[in-house]
RNA sequence: GGGAAGUUAGCUCAGCGGUAGAGCACAGCAUUCACAUUGCUGGGGUCAUAGGUUCGAAUCCUAUACUUCCCA
């Protein structure tokens, strides 16, 4: 016997257990077609937030199916280092302790131990929230980015790529976050609208001469500070100035260093003054017009920050050592003082933000190591245009061909600690002649060397994810089976983070695709539509979810509002989930309480071609049709259709007719081998449920099979085959019986609703004329009386009268003779509402039917169902109207 | 500045060329019945706006407005 309440914390504290310890999870590696998913491994920085447990249950779900199809699944599990949200991490809980603490003042090992520690913390509980969501993912093979072998492959693959090219170490301006001192790549880069000013200055000509009858020219600029920096000035060539002023030399105002005017196509002719300063080491465009222009003028180079973000001994000795947003303040006071200052203008431009920790990005030139992107791109897109890559959603085609059209050279070394130390070696000073270096995993022979003190991109070891969990470099048997995967399942914010680095990698270093699919899906919001945020307190904690609902009603929940745009969270939605969790159960009971189970002996002689009921016949064909959408849902990555697929059937075809039909089968007096049948059919069907349900929700399927099905030393559902459906019988005509009764049924309910009838008044039904439709609801009596409370249904041949309510429906008229219970008016009204609908719908009909373009161009099934249900609507009307001039006048 | 997506019932969304749907919310009725985490019934939408294509448009096309995201 079931209990009154489903206890979801049992279930999952069980069978979480259970199906790991018997190893229900991992692969069988016994050459049965596989089906591989690898896990977005999750950063090591703390505990999973709700978007993880949206990216480990639709993975999850195909991979529980996959299994229960006599598929080899694996769901690759592992966590990542997270390099620079380690560091943050570590950062902000020294900002806590409020000593001071700094990386610097720990040094490398120490700071390694603290990180390492962290991690062994953080990995503890990431895991533990992924076993208790019941992920099915193959822990004997988890991974870390920087387990001792993953960080062997990452040095193996470095010294690969630097020897075909396709890695070079290069002096570049980079997006370089003076807090966390390191360069981070272009696509760490968030460019955020902040509220400055544009301040014009003056520039005197160096030769005291003027232009236009003035002395010098005007230079707008959002950063002032850059100014000491300067090393031309740039104008349109097409600015009617040009000709006068390119060539002529200006002043730096303050330090009074001499630069030339040049002409670029870069300056936007109607911004500021139109005409720019260029500060090449402190700025991307200008870079790049400095390189356009070096070899024609002298266009000096100056650096003037420190790597924390200072300005260094470059600038004037009243400025060195002061932080740059203190320097820009005081650069305008000065040229102020000194009369440079023609205006300040309020101004909304767009500054570039470290991702991670929201610091003002200063571009800053460095020596980077950089992997070349082209030649990894063409084949990225060769792989596409194959079609051994494909994108669920086309939306998502279109960013990764956009970004490989337009591919940038990556910047993968980092100024942190926490990752894989480039295996590079270097002897002397960088950027002279007596500067060596050298490529390998140990150090050269020799004195004198040194490894860079630089770390890889964490991003640089995920794109290795598919492959180097497997085994590789090695061939090994994992890697032949598992590689390349099905498909890989993430957020759609890291698809150029990640997954476009996955397909990159994977050409290059193992000549395949790293999975033949991609599918993203939408971040989920809050219910106002804002991104979750832990700075605006609206994250929403899966274990508290967990603890209140369960994890069956959180996994639905992801499952039903999966989306490839973004999802809006809300609690209601939670509480849907568990409330068809609690409908489930309560099904169950009611089996149990009428001693329906599903064993060997029961399955036994069990003949789904021999069921005779329409009923019955009728319940298995609509849950084959159940099973073909999911199915086809599932193939086609659509959780939220799969699921709604099986919660219809449940809650309104199994729980809300099926079972209520079956109730007057069942009673006592029922034809017994009816019975027999229905409660067969019944113990199937629902053995069938728990196992297309079980992928979404494992623990409550667990735990129903258990009671329902369980013998034979079948231990667990999710080991069950999935529905093999496709032999199931489809009787249509078993379906149209069903939906007449149903029909009737309704017809009937709404009208002792709306006539107010006493719930419990049992009716003596007729039906007017002789038919053999009579028949039909004749031999269902039973089912009116359970569901539409019609006691007796006879036949007359007279017309209702006064007294009388006549319901109209599946074409016959069921009168309801409830002398002294019926409200006339009442009844009058509702006979003339309903007349009302059919007339409207009569008069689009006849719209169509009257118009010769409609019965000349539409098809021609479309025209016969116009005419069709027009007739039968006439006929209906034509019944109402009788009532009306009748009975009811 | 460039690109993409969205706008359907009070809310969240589905439908994407042939009679406007679901869940929640709302209203009425029902509690010895598997289930009040429930059942039955009902009210509620000129499908953002304006044009166009079509026999027929929520659905296809164009423009506009608003919202969101991505890139610079």
């Amino acid at each position: 016997m079931l209990d009154k309440r489903y206890d979801f914390t049992a279930a999952e504290a069980r069978y979480s257990r259970e199906w790991e310890a018997n190893g229900c999870f991992n692969p069988v590696l016994d050459g049965r077609p596989a089906f591989a998913v690898m896990m977005p491994p999750p950063n090591v920085t703390g505990t999973l937030h709700i978007g993880h447990a949206l990216d480990n249950t639709l993975p999850d779900i195909l991979v529980r199916r996959a299994r229960m199809q006599g598929k080899d699944a694996l769901y690759q599990p592992g966590t990542d280092h997270a390099s620079i949200a380690v560091h943050v991490v570590l950062e902000r809980m020294w900002a806590k302790e409020g000593k001071g603490m700094t990386r610097f003042k720990l040094g490398r090992e120490g700071f390694l131990e603290q990180a390492w520690a962290w991690k062994d913390h953080s990995h503890g509980v990431i895991t533990g929230q992924l076993r208790r969501l019941g992920i099915s993912c193959d822990w004997n093979n988890e991974r870390f980015t920087m387990d001792p072998a993953y960080c062997v492959a990452i040095n193996q693959v470095f010294i690969e790529l630097y020897k075909r090219g396709l890695i070079y170490r290069g002096q570049r301006l980079v997006n370089w976050d003076p807090r966390m001192q390191t360069a981070v790549s272009d696509l760490e880069v968030k460019h955020k609208e902040v509220k400055g000013h544009l301040w014009h200055f003056r520039y005197k000509f160096a030769d005291g001469k003027t232009y236009a009858g003035k002395d010098g020219i005007e230079i707008a600029t959002t950063r002032p500070e850059t100014i000491l920096a300067d090393g031309a000035i740039a104008i349109h060539p097409e600015d009617p100035r040009a000709k006068d002023l390119v060539g002529r030399m200006v002043l730096v105002p303050l330090i009074e260093r001499a630069i030339p005017i040049i002409a670029d196509e870069m300056v936007d002719k109607d911004f500021g003054s139109g005409m720019v300063k260029i500060t090449a080491a402190h700025d991307f465009n200008d870079y790049e017009v400095y390189k356009r222009h070096k070899d024609a003028v002298e266009i000096p180079l100056i650096n003037l920050l420190t790597p924390d973000g200072k300005m260094n001994e470059n600038c004037p000795a009243d400025y060195v050592g002061l932080d740059r947003f203190t320097a820009r303040k005081k650069i305008v006071e000065d040229l102020e003082a000194k009369g440079h200052l023609i205006a300040i203008e309020d101004h909304v431009h767009n500054v570039g933000h470290a991702e991670r920790d929201d610091t003002v990005l200063e571009p800053y030139l460095t020596y980077q190591w950089y992997v070349e992107g082209k030649p990894l791109a063409e084949k990225c897109l060769a792989a596409v245009d194959k079609g051994d890559l494909a994108f669920v959603n086309a939306r998502d085609e279109k960013v990764y061909r956009h970004w490989m059209e337009n591919i940038q050279d990556w910047c993968i070394s980092r100024q942190l600690w926490w990752g894989h130390r480039i295996p590079a070696w270097f002897k002397g000073t960088e950027g002279t002649p007596d500067f060596e270096m050298v490529i390998g995993e140990d150090a050269p022979e020799g004195d004198g060397w040194r490894q860079d003190e630089d770390i890889l991109d964490t991003w640089f070891s995920s794109a290795l994810w598919p492959f180097v969990t497997q085994g590789w470099p090695e061939e090994s048997l994992r890697l032949k089976t598992f590689y390349p995967g099905a498909v890989i399942m993430n957020g759609r914010d890291i698809l150029p983070f990640w997954d476009i680095r996955m397909v990159m990698m994977g050409l290059e270093l193992t000549g395949t695709v790293p999975f033949k699919t991609i599918y993203t899906h939408g971040l989920i919001l809050d219910e106002k539509g804002q991104k979750m945020s832990k700075t605006k307190g609206n994250v929403v904690d899966p274990n508290e979810l967990m603890d209140a609902y369960g994890v069956d009603a959180l996994r639905w929940t992801m499952a039903s509002i999966s989306s490839s745009e973004d999802m809006r969270y809300s609690i209601g939605k939670v509480e849907q989930a568990r409330n068809f969790g609690t409908k489930l159960w309560n099904a169950a009971r009611y089996l149990t309480m009428q001693d329906i189970r599903w064993t060997g002996e029961q399955a036994a002689g069990f003949d789904l071609a021999a069921v005779e009921h329409p009923l019955n016949r009728w319940l298995i064909g609509a849950l084959r049709e159940c099973f073909v959408k999911v199915d086809r849902y599932l193939d086609a990555y659509d959780f939220a259709h799969a699921a709604d697929e099986l919660y219809r059937f449940v809650w309104n075809t199994f729980c809300d007719w099926y079972l209520e039909m079956s109730k007057p089968l069942l009673a006592e007096g029922a034809e017994a081998h009816v019975a027999a049948e229905t409660r067969a059919v019944m113990g199937w069907a629902f053995e069938q449920v728990l196992r297309g349900l079980h992928p979404f929700m494992p623990y409550i399927t667990e735990v129903l099979w258990e009671h329902h099905t369980l013998s034979d030393g079948q231990r667990y559902v999710m080991l069950q085959p999935w529905p093999a459906y496709a032999g199931w019988p489809q009787d249509g005509a078993a379906a149209a019986d069903m939906a007449k009764l149903t029909n009737v049924i309704v017809a009937i309910r709404q009208a002792r609703t709306q006539l107010q009838l006493a719930p419990k008044a049992r009716l003596q039904v007729q039906v007017l004329g002789k038919s053999t439709e009579f028949e039909f609801y004749l031999a269902h009596l039973p089912t009116l009386t359970a569901l539409a409370g019609v006691e007796t249904l006879t036949t007359r041949y007279v017309p209702a009268t006064k007294g009388e309510v006549t319901v109209v429906a599946e074409g016959l008229e069921f009168i309801l003779p409830l002398e002294g219970l019926v409200d006339m008016d009442a009844e009058r009204a509702r006979l003339q509402k309903e007349r009302g609908k059919m007339e409207g719908e009569m008069a689009k009909l006849d719209g169509l039917l009257n118009d010769e373009g409609y019965l000349s161009r539409a098809p021609e099934d479309k025209v016969a169902a116009s005419r069709a249900r027009k007739a039968e609507l006439a006929e209906a009307v034509a019944k109402v109207d009788a009532m009306l001039q009748g009975p009811y006048a």
